[in-house]
DNA sequence: TTCTAATATGAATAATGATTCATTTTTTAA
DNA sequence: TTAAAAAATGAATCATTATTCATATTAGAA
């Protein structure tokens, strides 16, 4: 699908984005994405297999982004404490900038355990696999506590910080800047950690 | 409406609860409610005013029962750290015993912001309030650091929690015990904040 | 330019499932 | 015991929308 025009194929993602996160998946009418993107329904089904193939595609598509920048800047930090806090930082930023990716993940994650039963997630678990990593290096170091399970940790911290980016969507004003919010817990969780 | 005839009313919430945590609210149909509970597809609107109606006192009931098991097992305890700790057992053991209940507070918390701007989930913010209270409870008594905001510690942790049992929801072979999860995830939380 | 294949269109289809309501059953109280 | 009210029933309605497909448009090759 995605070879014969890539351009139409990305004006359909990024119109179901906006509508996605504004409608949520259900409530999203093709028709709507359709008009969003300027063409017609029945295009619409030239790139995708049906509605759900739109919410998969789209999905993979954000977090490949989100995953690459991710990787780039943690790469930048050498100390792996560093790393958590820049995770942090990071993560909670590109959830600012981009208030759809943010709706996107808080939805459609859920969902897409419930109406794609079959449909295994693997960005998602990169994503959180680059907190284990994090985590495993820092133990390896002797900067983080032998006892730490990585599983466990690395679930717990993309939580903590998924949770605050609710609490973001939902509300219109921000009460807490990104950098306070980060600061506080990035700097929680590595105290909590570290040796 | 909960008056006329409380235990159907129940039963109807009952079967509610089965059906949405096994298809998702959207998926599910309102004639398989009526099935489960072993009543007319019409009896529902007696008790019920649509099928939103359904979820959101669903969805209260359910919180209203967290609550109360919540904060009188906290009240057992006296020391806010100690309380910290139970909160994380118990919120943990909840979610194992009672998976229905978790997946509804997965998918659906996640869904009534969307699809009702209008409903504000109080019990909700009352069950992240127990955590606040808590840490500012301990900021106090000096047990918890004095920088520690506890309006975002309260969701860090929270979200920490939920992120766990939507694992443990999806997975079938829990890979890790209650106790060590709650171990772990209070142990680094209350590492992180205490003075 | 002209023909063919690839794309795009959007009206029509067709399935789905929430909700209603005329009818039946049950409960209440006189 | 009986009549009125309340509760329950489930078949019929009715709106909603994803998807299809006959037709039209566009692009590319010859």
């Amino acid at each position: 699908m995605r070879h014969k025009n890539y351009e139409k194929y990305r004006k359909i993602i990024d119109a179901a984005t906006k509508v996605f996160a504004k409608k949520g998946f259900y409530n999203a009418k093709v028709s709507e994405i359709a008009q969003e993107a300027g063409i017609a329904d029945g295009t619409i089904y030239i790139y995708f297999k049906h509605k759900d193939d739109i919410l998969i595609s789209l999905f993979e598509e954000k977090m490949q982004e989100v995953l690459d920048n991710m990787k780039q800047q943690i790469s930048l930090e050498s100390d792996p404490l560093k790393k958590i806090e820049k995770f942090a930082l990071v993560h909670l930023k590109l959830i600012q900038d981009n208030k759809d990716i943010a709706e996107i993940i808080q939805v459609e994650l859920r969902q897409s355990s419930k109406f794609m039963k079959n449909y295994h997630n693997i960005k998602f678990f990169e994503y959180l696999d680059l907190i284990g990593h994090i985590i495993q290096e820092g133990k390896e170091k002797g900067l983080i506590r032998e006892d730490i399970l990585p599983g466990i940790a690395k679930r717990a911290f993309f939580g903590a910080l998924d949770e605050m980016s609710r609490f973001w969507v939902l509300s219109k004003k921000p009460k807490y800047d990104i950098e306070t919010a980060s600061r506080q817990i990035s700097g929680f969780f590595i105290n909590g950690i570290k040796r």
